[in-house]
DNA sequence: AGGATAGCCTGCGGGC
DNA sequence: TGCCCGCAGGCTATCC
């Protein structure tokens, strides 16, 4: 669920107080939880950014990275469930299980604060980093440009050249780290509609002008839910706690059954890419729109 | 070798 | 009421 937009509000929220922060203690509670290790490599507190203090918070596709002394530092990678919550001063509602590490850290202001990594499903992680080039050249070196963070017109041209020869749908590549990074299967869906692609058109048939157009709606949306504190369907919640509201504009994601927020038609839903993908049959077209109706010859079975 | 698929993991909702 | 099953999904390993 943690996509880029989510991730991006995220990294906003922590900056303001974890950014100058000087790291006092590091706790890990569940050891496997720290992922990439180099063989032979015990776990250190130094690993966990323990002594250090935060310079920056970085961010590519749905990855944050906490940027500490001498370059070094630490990934987090959210998976489906993870948060990174300030503990609240007070006892509060929110859960206190799956935390599996945790940090005390003194603010620029001398105030001692707690930060936990939460992650119930365990599909995220920490990866620990030396230095701002062993950060690009290892872990971020498989991503292809950051969906919000690349300029529409070269990330509209990268896409293209991947999907030249292809045989992949178009949800395919949008869903494919290595391409664009940061979209996942919410905000596939929602710019593929806004665009009036259909998830399984062939990416190879696309033309310049409709990647274009297909790119444009996804920096839109990406760029919307960002300022609407991304979408909370479940877990989702920032460094202080609080949900996102961009699940109330979503047009298909969630809504398979349900009549187009644009037409009335009905939206299909059915497995794209082995994701579960809502879209318009009316509004999304399958080929370039002219005046008939778009085919629906094979589309997937409609539940 | 590109591309599709299984599996990891927990929580939740529907059905009985 | 309570149990069981299916589903959700980012990413990696594995298979075709």
């Amino acid at each position: 669920m943690p996509e880029l937009p989510e991730v991006e509000h995220l990294r906003r929220s922590l900056a303001t107080d974890l950014v100058g922060a000087s790291v006092e203690e590091a706790s890990l509670l569940r050891v496997d939880i720290v992922r990439g290790r180099r063989p032979g490599h015990c776990i250190v507190a130094a690993d966990l950014i323990e002594g250090s203090t935060v310079l920056g918070l970085e961010r590519h596709g749905k990855q944050l990275a906490i940027v500490g002394t001498e370059g070094s530092g630490l990934v987090v990678r959210l998976g489906m469930s993870g948060q990174l919550r300030w503990m609240p001063d007070k006892a509060s509602g929110l859960p206190r299980d799956h935390v599996h590490a945790r940090w005390r850290l003194r603010d620029a202001h001398g105030r001692f604060r707690t930060l936990e990594f939460r992650d119930p499903r365990r599909f995220g992680g920490l990866f620990p980093f030396r230095s701002v080039d062993d950060l690009r050249s290892r872990l971020w070196s498989g991503l292809g440009p950051d969906a919000v963070l690349e300029p529409v017109e070269s990330l509209s041209i990268a896409l293209m050249e991947a999907g030249h020869g292809s045989q992949r749908a178009v949800k395919a590549m949008l869903l494919d780290q290595s391409i664009v990074a940061g979209v996942g299967n919410i905000y596939a869906d929602e710019a593929l509609f806004a665009a009036g692609i259909h998830p399984q058109h062939a990416a190879r048939r696309l033309d310049a002008e409709r990647w274009r157009r297909l790119v444009e709606a996804l920096r839109h949306t990406l760029v919307a839910s960002i300022e609407a504190g991304g979408s909370t369907l479940r877990d989702y919640v920032d460094a202080g706690g609080r949900r996102g509201s961009f699940q109330k504009t979503h047009q298909v994601y969630g809504r398979a059954r349900l009549p187009c927020l644009r037409c009335g038609e009905t939206l299909r839903s059915g497995p794209v890419a082995s994701r579960t993908t809502v879209w318009c049959p009316n509004c999304q077209s399958r080929r370039p729109r002219r005046s008939g109706r778009p085919a629906h010859a094979h589309e997937p079975q409609s539940r």
